[in-house]
DNA sequence: CGAATCGTTGAGGTCGCTCAATCATAGTGG
DNA sequence: CCACTATGATTGAGCGACCTCAACGATTCG
């Protein structure tokens, strides 16, 4: 195996024994903690059982139909667009909750898809099981738009970062926004988590060179600010790393 | 009035005198070719009477309430947000018959916006109507998902010419898209299009200098492929464009 | 124990930035 | 009609962040 993703022991460790484990989606799509027991018994019904996906495996590919999607419980994936040269571009990391996009032909210079990074296990949403659904409980096609909303701020603060950001505060901000999106699934730790991706996909998210991610996450580590090393991420110095990324928490920095 | 938006006078001597002016609205939503006269009256009455804004207004601000939205009938706008530091990235622009984005509170370390370009005229689509529409005819939701998906290839598109071109093909790449979604609400001429940004507005939008944006344009006119002047585009060499932008049009290159 | 992937390091080049002006255009009020 | 102002376009000199090329070390896995 590839890739021994290591949130499982944690997961089931910060339970209690027998009880039912975590639903990432449903963490993800109800994020208000108000639930109903019936809001979870629709949301769990639309999820076709558990299915298990190698690393490195190609998801989504230009043409395929647009009838079923699916949902991430374990795992890391990332979308990405490919130019006519070869050269790729890290859209976004798919993590545990997200909804992996649908397949979608590809917008004139640039061929999309999505790719595992880890062993995964999805479940598969069907077009058929959200109408259903949405009979019982009208109110999940908002839950689709707001996901879909939330996608799209994702997309906007990527777009910034590459365009108004130099490279250490484009890491920093990465690195951040991880553990941000970790957090409410409970894949994080004090401090830091367990993160999968190589160098070569953080320089392809931020439209570096991974020789240079290589000499900027060297740089911050010998400041004692972050380590990402071997499949984790540190933080030491949560204050000074939010600083670089550029989100001065409230303090003067004058 | 700060810039004469010069499609006034195009888009009615392409009629004939006395018809029905074009709908932007309509024609983005309903890019396929069949549309019913009925579907024509849903989607015209969502809409309320046009209303003018003048050129840099601020339309959509974080913290106002999401209950309706604008339809663009005429005039240019671009979306941004603002880092902290002052550094501004242009996310994209809105051009007639696009659907300004909701107002959406900043994900963060950045505050989002958009602002007007020229003297606008817009519509106001309150979600009251879009309801009202969806009882009449259910598809108008599909139709607003479609536009949304369109948004986000969009700033797919956008994402990647950041992280994974230079300059040049940045700037091929927008002058090229721009005049891709001018063309359906004919908007565009045989060789080119009027385009009201400036070069800072250029620069935002690709994330780079506007003294550097100069000195590519200049590169391209010198060369003969485009000029770019006084709210004019004009494409002398579209081959040559379209090989810049990195969008070889299916002739062997090598 | 080879193969594959990932991480690490050095030397040198360049694209695009910064700083600092100057020119062009259009609107504005006297 | 003409200063006056604001915005946008243009140009030059110099620099630095990031890239390219070229290795070599570390780790994992079959």
């Amino acid at each position: 195996m590839a890739y021994q993703f290591a949130s499982v022991a944690r997961t089931t460790s910060s339970e209690a024994a027998g009880s039912q484990p975590i639903d990432p989606f449903l963490t993800r799509l109800l994020s208000n903690g108000t639930l109903t027991r019936e809001q979870v018994r629709i949301v769990t019904a639309m999820q076709s059982p558990p299915r298990s996906v190698p690393a490195r495996t190609q998801l989504a590919r230009a043409g395929g139909s647009a009838t079923s999607t699916y949902v991430i419980r374990e795992g890391w994936a990332f979308a990405y667009s490919l130019l006519a040269g070869g050269e790729r571009q890290v859209v976004g990391f798919l993590l545990p909750g997200d909804i992996i996009p649908f397949e979608c032909s590809g917008h004139g210079s640039a061929e999309l898809g999505v790719e595992t990074v880890t062993d995964m296990i999805v479940s598969e949403v069907t077009s058929a099981a959200v109408r259903a659904a949405a009979q019982q409980w009208p109110e999940v096609f908002v839950l689709f738009l707001r996901h879909q909303s939330e996608m799209m701020l994702g997309l906007i603060g990527h777009l910034t970062d590459l365009g108004r950001r130099d490279a250490r505060a484009r890491i920093a901000q990465l690195l951040l926004k991880l553990e941000r999106r970790l957090a409410p699934v409970g894949l994080t730790e004090f401090d830091g988590y367990d993160c999968p991706i190589s160098q070569y996909l953080i320089a392809d998210a931020l439209g570096l060179t991974a020789i240079h991610v290589n000499r900027v996450l060297r740089g911050l580590r010998e400041q004692g600010i972050v380590t990402v090393r071997s499949n984790r991420v540190t933080i030491h110095d949560r204050a000074r790393l939010m600083a670089i990324a550029g989100e001065d928490d409230g303090d003067d920095v004058g």
